[in-house]
DNA sequence: TTAATTTGACCCCAT
DNA sequence: TATGGGGTCAAATTA
């Protein structure tokens, strides 16, 4: 449902501890989870780990017997997102807008680079047919794919991340899809990842288109639980692309999830990598190690209906242009992880996320000895081998200089303060001729240096000659973005999360760095996506303007300042002059 | 029957 | 040097 007009954006560059990140996918089945009772019943067993993780656990839980853990079908080991490191949020230059990355192609594409540097990492939020909205939504794990290419936003933990740095309560997600020990493993992590709920995910019962990938934009995740199983050998190629051969599976010490090892399976290629998944089957790490020496696979199950295609972010795709450590380039069909390693930084992410949970004090610190990139958005090891963890969004504070800067030229109409938050909201207007779009910025009541932008409308025009922005011309094709390893003009400068406000309908809100133009048209966002308890069916989602998302943004003050503005025109009328 | 996965055991390396 | 942990092997198991 293309929305029109009438679409209030809020973007918030805020508190630097609120951070998200989208996509973790499990890929195992609960029932993988529970195992089977005969597997119980082998002595052997006890020497794993199992024991002391999930059954410790489940008996500080209560006491619920649950059967060893059998172990995390890897097969389709959907990768998250493109990491993305809290050092390079996405900024982008006044004169470059979303809009215009959003609408190439080249974001369709899977080659393009997924780096937070080339813009993806706005993609996997913002992507997400600028025309078509309906298209993007949350959708609950029970619901069959669109038959387009509806974009699923499965916020896992990292949403709930967010939640929780925010203060928000956990609650309501549908877990009847959950089983106990699942939910346990949630609730353990302080965490309900809307992800945990797509438990089965798994390359026998899901088609996951993903543009959100990593690489590039993120387009759509199509699961499509109606799926019948596939065949093994279908399963044998990971959402990466490449076909891998699990040849163990342990678990590591200081670390409740499984971790399992893989080799590329074409001839010659020493590829390795390992993923490392939590308990409920979400992805919380992937290391590749070495380089593949043959280009990806040719797969034919992109346009297959039956398709199962890489999840979020395979990590080749990631790849493509990410290669800021790893100097391989290599064709550009030919995707490799190792270039990938986009890393969102873990270190902004609070306790309780499977991140941050997978790395307790300890892990962490072995795991910064061990891992240590030569940048945020790396984690590599000595041997060369690029981790790709958990995507992670981090909401950071900008100036208000870059809220303004947005490439829009702005005229300052009114100032109020209002409820909920002690800082006055500055009130812009769009000086375009014919340009409704308004915008407001307020300082969070929390933290001074979060800026809460609100964006109300959509632009009629095309971003203004950018303002001392150099090299980038406005309408630059995406193409250009996307083909090139260029860092491009996008900034590794903090972003702010836009958040579409209460009139949000058709802005994609999202990360939304302050900079950045409001898009005329974008795949709606919003931090409710993230944090909705429930379901992530947004019906209400790409309304048409006016319509109100009914959203509750539990985070923090920033966001409910956002959610008491003021709901109709006049109250922006009264400032008109 | 074949191929992939599982998993106990072993090897290697860092401490 | 001993020990622990990660990584890998390979037989057993599963599909």
């Amino acid at each position: 449902m293309a929305s029109s007009g009438g679409n209030l954006n809020t973007s918030v560059n805020s508190h630097p501890s609120f951070s998200f990140s989208t996509t973790q996918f499990s890929n195992s089945s609960f029932s993988d989870l529970l195992g089977s009772n005969e597997d119980m019943n082998n002595p052997n067993h006890g020497r794993t780990s199992f024991t002391w993780g999930l059954s410790d656990r489940i008996n500080d839980r209560g006491g619920i017997e649950i059967p060893k853990f059998k172990s995390l079908p890897p097969s389709s080991l959907p990768i998250s997102p493109p990491p993305v490191s809290p050092s390079s949020f996405l900024s982008f230059p006044p004169n470059l807008s979303p809009t215009m990355l959003l609408d190439s192609p080249a974001f369709l594409s899977s080659d393009v680079v997924p780096t937070p540097s080339t813009g993806t990492f706005a993609s996997l939020f913002f992507k997400g047919d600028d025309r078509n909205y309906s298209d993007f939504s949350f959708q609950s794990q029970t619901r069959p794919p669109p038959a387009t290419s509806a974009s699923i936003f499965q916020t896992s933990a990292h949403k709930i991340s967010s939640e929780e740095s925010l203060g928000r309560p956990q609650e309501g997600w549908n877990a009847h899809k959950l089983n106990k020990q699942t939910e346990f493993a949630l609730e353990k992590n302080g965490v309900k990842s809307e992800l945990g709920r797509i438990q089965s995910f798994s390359p026998e019962n899901i088609t996951a288109q993903t543009t959100m990938q990593g690489n590039a934009a993120p387009q759509s995740i199509h699961i499509n639980h109606t799926q019948p199983s596939q065949s093994i050998r279908e399963q044998r190629r990971s959402d990466d692309g490449y076909n891998w051969r699990k040849y163990g599976q342990k678990q590591v010490k200081g670390s409740e999830n499984p971790r399992s090892y893989y080799k590329c399976t074409h001839q010659n290629c020493l590829t390795k990598k390992k993923v490392e998944s939590t308990l409920d089957g979400q992805i919380t790490e992937i290391v590749y190690k070495g380089s593949h020496n043959h280009p990806k696979p040719q797969s034919t199950r992109r346009t297959s209906s039956h398709s199962y295609q890489t999840s979020a972010c395979t990590g080749s795709e990631i790849s493509n242009q990410s290669n800021t450590t790893f100097g391989n380039a290599q064709p550009e069909s030919v995707t490799t992880p190792e270039n990938s390693s986009t890393s969102f930084g873990e270190d902004d992410f609070e306790q309780g996320s499977p991140i941050s949970k997978s790395g307790d004090a300890n892990e962490d610190e072995r795991e910064t000895k061990r891992w240590k990139g030569e940048n945020e958005n790396e984690v590599i090891s000595a041997s060369g081998s690029r981790t790709v963890r958990e995507p992670r969004i981090v909401v950071q504070t900008t100036s208000d200089i870059d809220i303004l800067d947005d490439g829009y030229r702005w005229r300052k109409y009114g100032q109020k303060v209002v409820k909920g938050n002690p800082n006055p909201r500055s009130y812009y207007k769009c000086t375009f001729i014919g340009c409704q779009v308004r915008k407001h910025v307020e300082r969070a009541s929390h933290d001074l240096r979060a800026v809460i932008t609100t964006y109300e409308g959509k632009h009629n025009h095309d971003v203004p000659v950018a303002r001392g922005s150099g090299s980038y011309t406005v309408n630059r094709p995406l193409s250009d973005l996307g083909n090139s390893n260029a860092p491009t003009t996008i900034r590794p400068k903090p972003s702010a999360m836009t958040v579409p406000s209460n009139h949000a309908t058709n802005y994609p809100s999202s990360l939304h760095n302050a900079r950045l133009p409001i898009p005329q048209s974008q795949a709606p966002y919003t931090l409710q996506m993230l944090q909705s308890p429930g379901s992530f069916g947004f019906s209400g989602f790409g309304n048409s303007a006016g319509s109100y998302m009914n959203q509750t943004l539990h985070t923090d003050n920033a966001f409910s300042a956002a959610k008491e503005e003021p709901k109709d025109d006049s109250f922006f009328e009264s400032f008109l002059n």
